[in-house]
DNA sequence: GTGAAAGCGCTAACAA
DNA sequence: TTGTTAGCGCTTTCAC
């Protein structure tokens, strides 16, 4: 048999209005009333229906997560603080934990399920796409979001980032101070807002110098571990010409340091490599690596701060976090 | 104005029902009706309330997992392509997934709020502790649950697992065979279950030989980053009596490879390093180190498989799926 | 302080 | 085939 409210209701010899009211806290009872509430609550093991809860109260404590493909989440090291972050937050905070992976590729279906997506109170979407589908059925249903990455339009949208030109910049400007001229860019794909400010970056250090940055140097990739080592070898013997390579995202660095490897380049004499956002390859290689901190697990933590915020209206106006990064030095004296 | 069921229906000139029929697809309308729904609902951009559907029709579509601590999850290598599987396998069956990080330890609540779990139809509970509250929850609460890992009580409940003593016999019975007898092993807090299989198979391989494990060579740990190094450091000149390793969460790998360099310990010639159930971490070191793959994404993969099947009710009695290890050889020649 | 009752938006059994 | 309507279990307003 069913244990509802009103049974507990019925045990106690009150209103289920009254039950509603010792669980909630949201109006007090006389003492004895109460007590006789919480031991029939407790005798018959009652535990509330969140989801009745949920349609009365029109709130579900529960904020969905966006994230990337699980072929990306697999490999990904950033993943994992992020993730904390948001998580440890949430928790904080006293909410919960939607996930929902992209399957926007996946050859079956051109539309995602979005009519899936309502119980929810607000959203967390990370790298959104240039035009993302996500991205527009979160405003169009109204509900709250916060971007993890910098959208397509920052002016008009809550978000949180490192600021990747920036770090971007710093990786490039490293290497040209390193004297490094040649060098070869492993970015993510193109339709990818990351990999438009990733390019930024670059670009600027490159101007600074008043260089010309080559298309040619200019790799885009499918976020998949393999194809960083395809791509090196189909650059062939061409690959010679660089003296240092940037790799915009860790899940690159395994194919990378396989070719290098394969192919006798050592790391970093005649190569130098930086690679983005990742700590622990980084360490693991630590005699030969630079890298750059994108402090993943704060821009989680950051994100869901921001996006509770814009749910309980302590946060009216679209504005953004940017955290900070650091230039990671892990080069051989 | 909010767009409900009813605005569609009476847009469409129909009942509720029928609207809900063609939303559903469980009853056959005709064809004229069916278009005029249609319509209706794309004029309106109506979407249906999901957490109404869920309670009128006691069906969640989601599954709840729960996974270890936030600490945990950030250093994990496992967590990713396991997360990555259960995704994958529940995006082909239609159901999505809700996150619960466990923070039983944390010093704020020593009861958790597991009222809360409720809008699942079902869960994935990872290494549950040998009296696990969640577990006791779940079964109280009849809602369906299949163990990652190898739980208290294997007989009585569905569990997905390697075979983690099979591993760990393994992992022991190698270096054995490779002439070390004494060997540190590096174990999880002693309160998981899977620290009680870990400890079975270097107990078996032991046996085997009819050597004493003796008990300071079982070292157990909290499963933090740092605690590995600290844990070799305190050893101090004993460090000399072994003469290999087996660390059984990768999370401990980055302190003892510290540890061993910062101590000038080569490996594999001084000592030999066995790690459970990494791949990334041994690709990386790939000429010196032995693993085992524990095929995380497969667990992940084949533990939502039998979720939903019990869900689904095409799974009655209590069964398990056991994944094959493998020993992977890294050493060099 | 306490209770009655009207929703919340949808599903599905039953009736027509 | 289509419509009526009684739930689903809780919250919250409003009257007492």
């Amino acid at each position: 048999m069913k244990i509802t409210i009103e049974t507990v209701a019925k045990k106690a010899g009150v209103s289920t209005a009254a039950v509603s009211y010792v669980l909630s806290g949201k109006q007090k009872l006389s003492p004895e009333v109460t007590v006789k509430i919480k031991k029939a609550i407790e005798e018959l093991g009652y535990k509330p229906n969140i989801i009745a809860r949920n349609l009365a109260s029109k709130k579900t404590w529960t904020v969905g997560f966006y994230t990337s493909s699980t072929k990306n989440i697999r490999g990904d090291v950033f993943f994992n603080p992020l993730l904390a972050g948001i998580l440890d937050n949430l928790h904080q905070q006293k909410y919960q934990l939607h996930l929902y992976a992209d399957y926007l590729n996946e050859t079956d279906e051109d539309h995602p399920d979005l009519s899936l997506t309502q119980p929810i109170d607000g959203a967390l979407i990370m790298n959104p796409r240039v035009n993302d589908v996500y991205l527009e059925y979160l405003k169009q249903q109204n509900i709250p979001f916060v971007v993890i990455g910098t959208p397509a339009e920052p002016e008009k949208v809550f978000y949180v980032d490192v600021d990747l030109t920036a770090a971007s910049y710093i990786a490039t400007k490293h290497l040209i101070l390193k004297g490094h001229r040649n060098v070869l860019f492993i970015l993510g794909p193109e339709d990818l807002m990351q990999t438009v400010h990733h390019t930024q970056g670059c670009k600027m250090a490159f101007d600074e110098m008043g260089w010309e940055l080559s298309a040619e140097s200019l790799v885009h990739l499918p976020m998949a571990e393999e194809e960083s080592y395809e791509a090196l070898k189909s650059i062939g013997e061409d690959i010679h010409k660089y003296s240092a390579i940037v790799a915009f995202h860790d899940i690159y660095s395994f194919g990378i340091m396989s070719f290098l490897k394969d192919n006798q380049i050592s790391v970093p004499q005649n190569m130098m490599y930086i690679s983005l956002g990742n700590s622990l390859f980084c360490r693991v290689n630590s005699p030969t690596i630079t890298s750059i901190d994108l402090a993943p697990y704060d821009i989680g933590f950051q994100s869901a701060e921001m996006l509770v915020d814009i749910i309980e209206k302590r946060r009216m106006q679209p504005s953004h976090s940017i955290i900070p990064v650091n230039l990671i030095k892990r080069e051989s004296a």
